[in-house]
DNA sequence: CATTACCCTACAAAGTTGGTAGACTTTGCA
DNA sequence: TGCAAAGTCTACCAACTTTGTAGGGTAATG
């Protein structure tokens, strides 16, 4: 399952997409709009921006915008990010690669291959739709 | 990701299935197999005895073993069971369903739409792969 | 100089993970 | 009848993660 960390920055993303021509929306906006406590919210949207997906201005007229077009971030990333690996086994993940201790031979080890179906059919989708379409037609 | 736990009770209902013909198996033999630790398969396999995926005999010449055919156990079946959900969100769950505070309409969130997705492909593997696949050609 | 993000520490309740320990019950066999 | 083998049950635990709350100080910006 994801977690409400995962949960809250989709929320969070789609609500600066909505807002983009505004520029700088204020974390107490998106916390209050998506009801979201603000502390946390605040640890969320930095961990965005360190990864490039955000960007800030502090001062008056400050807050968080999109760096980059709604179409360019997936929701692969976003998982990834605040979620960790997409991947059921560490085996198996693209980006969190751990070899297993239990299973002598990857390439012959039946778990292995199943759950390479599994992660590639969900990365089929995630890595496939981005912010854009989370808020499409709302 | 996949917890120990769910990774234990593949294993060692691999091995149950490997050795159907002995009967009996101890929770020992398993074990020292298998790598995992006694009192903690233990547990796991209690819980797929409730499951009515084992069964067990006390006594000298016990053990435990499975008293379904292998191919009628799905993956999904023991993923569900020790480790919960597989949907992303408890809103597109099917066997752990829970409504979503933030969301209005489960029908026009995206959000959920994606999720279903996700779901459905990851059952599309998982409910067609059975204990059988995983001790093929080994 | 007010505003706002940034950054840090600390706390905490609740839940999960991956076990350990020990007593109890049932069974098979001699 | 009695013992040993084996599963069953209850309890406990240490470490970690999750989901925050609270507070304060710093830096940048208009």
């Amino acid at each position: 399952m994801l977690s409400k960390k995962t949960k809250y920055a989709f929320h969070a993303l789609s609500y600066l997409a909505e807002n983009q021509e505004r520029g700088a929306v204020l974390i107490q906006e998106i916390a209050s709009n998506k009801n979201i406590s603000h502390k946390f919210l605040e640890n969320i949207l930095l961990e965005l921006k360190k990864a490039g997906i955000l960007g800030s201005k502090k001062g008056k007229g400050g807050g968080y915008y999109l760096i980059k077009k709604p179409e360019e971030i997936t929701l692969a990333k976003i998982i990834r990010l605040l979620n960790g690996p997409i991947a059921w086994l560490p085996c198996v993940s693209l980006n969190y690669y751990e070899k297993c201790s239990d299973c002598p031979d990857e390439a012959t080890c039946n778990m292995h291959i199943i759950m390479c179906q599994v992660r590639d059919q969900t990365l089929g989708v995630v890595e496939n739709k981005t912010l854009s379409d989370l808020i499409k037609q709302k």
